[in-house]
DNA sequence: TTTAAAATATGATTTTTATCATGTTTTTAG
DNA sequence: CTAAAAACATGATAAAAATCATATTTTAAA
C-alpha cells in the first residue's frame, strides 16, 4: 500500500496541511480504489462515511431534479477531495458522485478525518478556505444560471473544460462528455444542447468526430461570454 | 459597548464555539453599527477586513452579471455571520451585501477571526460546518436555477420568504422585498416577476397592498414547486 | 401638497428554449 | 460480426420568458 505521506497528491487539496504522523496514521487505515467509467462513487442519500482523495480521473457531482432530470453541479478532479461537505456537515449525501473515466481514489474513513479536524486547526483552515472557494465558485455559477443563455452557458463550459483538463495530441478534449452531460451542467434539454454544437460546428467555432470535441476558436467561445 | 459574552446573537453563528476569554478580547474590539434600509454593508471588489454579525435585519448579496443585472445569491439574516467567505478567501468581496431593511450589525476586524481561527479548532470546524452547509444550499440554489420554471422559483421564494420571515399583524410578508428584487432572486426580468405574482393573485394563492404581498395559498404555492 | 420619479402593471411581440417526432450514426453486448 | 441499444441529429411545433411600449399607481422630495 502506498504511502499517503509520499504522495505528491495531497499537496494539490487539504491533506497536505496534515503533519508526518497524522499523514502515516492515516496512510494505514486508507483503502485504495479503482472506480471504471460510468461506475458510481455514491449516490444522494447514501451515507458516505469518509472522503475520497482523487489520485487520478474525473467524476460529475450530480442531483436529481423534481422533473427526472440530472443536474451536474461541480466537476470533481484529480488532486480534489471528494464527499467532504456530507463527512463536515454531518449528513448523508446531497449529490451522486459518478465517473466520468477511469479512475483511481483513495478512501479515508470519517473517524480519522474528522479526528484531525478536531485538533489540527492548520488543516481546519485549509479545508475551510478550500470550502470557501468552492462556495464563491457556486455562487458565481448561480448567477451565471440566472443570467446568461443557454448559448453562452455552453460555450462556458466548453472553454472551461478546455483550460481545466486540456486535449489530446490530436486537438480534441482529453475529457470525452457526452451531449447529455453537456446538457446536465449547462441545464437545458438534451437537444438543445445539441443543436447549440451543431451550430458552433457551423460557425466555425468547433469541430467533432463522433462525440469528442475539438475547439477551433477558443476567442470566439470566449467572446460569447 | 455591549458585551459579546452576554450577547445572544452568537448562539446562532460560529461565534458560539469561541471561549470567554477570547470573546472578552473581540468585545474590546468589535464596533457596532446601524444600516439603515438600501444602504451598503459592502460591494463586489471591496476588501471586507473583517467579519459582520447581524445582530437585527435582513440584507441581501447580490452580483452585477454581465448583462448588467443584478442576481441575488441569498438572504443573510439575524444570527448570520456576514464577509467570512471573503475573509476565509483571503480575497475582496466576490458579492455586495444591501440591507432590506433597518440592520443593526457589529464588525469584528479580520486580524482577530483569523487569530481565533488559526488557534481555536472548534471555532473553524464550526465556521466549516456552517459553510458546508451554505454550500449545499447554493447547490440546490443551481439545480432550482437550472431545472425549475420562473413560476416555481417565484413560488419556492415565497414560501421560503413566509417561512423564514414570518408576516406581520395583518398577515403580511414581514420582508417586504420590491418586484425587482424578486425578480432578481428568481433570475428574471422583472415584468415576468410582476406578471406571475398577478397571476398568483388571480389564481388566489396571494393577495396584495401596494408592495405588500399576503400569502392566502401556501399548500398551493407548494404544491407548484 | 404638489410634482417628479420610481415602482407596479399589462398588452403586444419577439426570442429563446422545451417538447415531440423521427431518422441516422455510433457504441456495445452477445 | 451483427443486432440491439444508446447516443446523436434535426425538423416542426409549442411553451416559456424576454423585450419593448405604455399606462397607472405609489413613493419620495421640493
Amino acid at each position: 500500500m502506498s504511502k499517503c505521506d509520499q504522495c505528491i497528491i495531497r499537496q494539490f487539496n487539504s491533506l497536505k496541511a496534515l503533519t508526518k504522523d497524522e499523514l502515516i496514521r492515516i496512510s494505514g487505515c486508507k483503502t485504495s480504489r479503482i472506480v471504471k467509467k460510468g461506475e458510481i462513487i455514491f449516490e444522494e442519500g447514501d451515507s458516505v462515511n469518509g472522503v475520497y482523495c482523487v489520485k487520478d480521473g474525473v467524476c460529475k457531482l450530480s442531483k436529481l431534479s423534481a422533473n427526472g432530470k440530472d443536474q451536474i453541479v461541480k466537476l470533481v478532479v484529480k488532486g480534489d477531495l471528494l464527499g467532504q461537505r456530507s463527512l463536515v456537515g454531518d449528513e448523508s449525501a446531497n449529490l451522486s458522485a459518478v465517473a466520468l473515466n477511469d479512475m483511481e481514489v483513495c478512501f479515508i474513513p470519517k473517524s480519522e478525518i474528522m479526528n484531525d479536524l478536531e485538533s489540527n486547526p492548520k488543516f481546519t483552515l485549509d479545508m475551510l478556505q478550500q470550502m470557501a472557494h468552492d462556495l464563491k465558485e457556486s455562487d458565481n455559477v448561480i448567477v451565471d444560471m440566472a443570467q446568461k443563455s443557454v448559448k453562452n452557458r455552453l460555450a462556458d463550459v466548453l472553454v472551461y473544460v478546455n483550460e481545466h483538463f486540456g486535449v489530446d495530441a490530436s486537438g480534441y478534449l482529453s475529457i470525452t462528455l457526452s451531449r447529455e452531460d453537456y446538457a446536465s451542467i449547462v441545464g437545458t434539454a438534451t437537444e438543445s444542447a445539441i443543436r447549440i454544437l451543431s451550430q458552433f460546428k457551423k460557425e466555425g467555432l468547433i469541430s467533432t468526430k463522433g462525440k469528442q470535441i475539438k475547439i477551433e476558436d477558443i476567442e470566439g467561445l470566449q467572446r460569447m461570454e
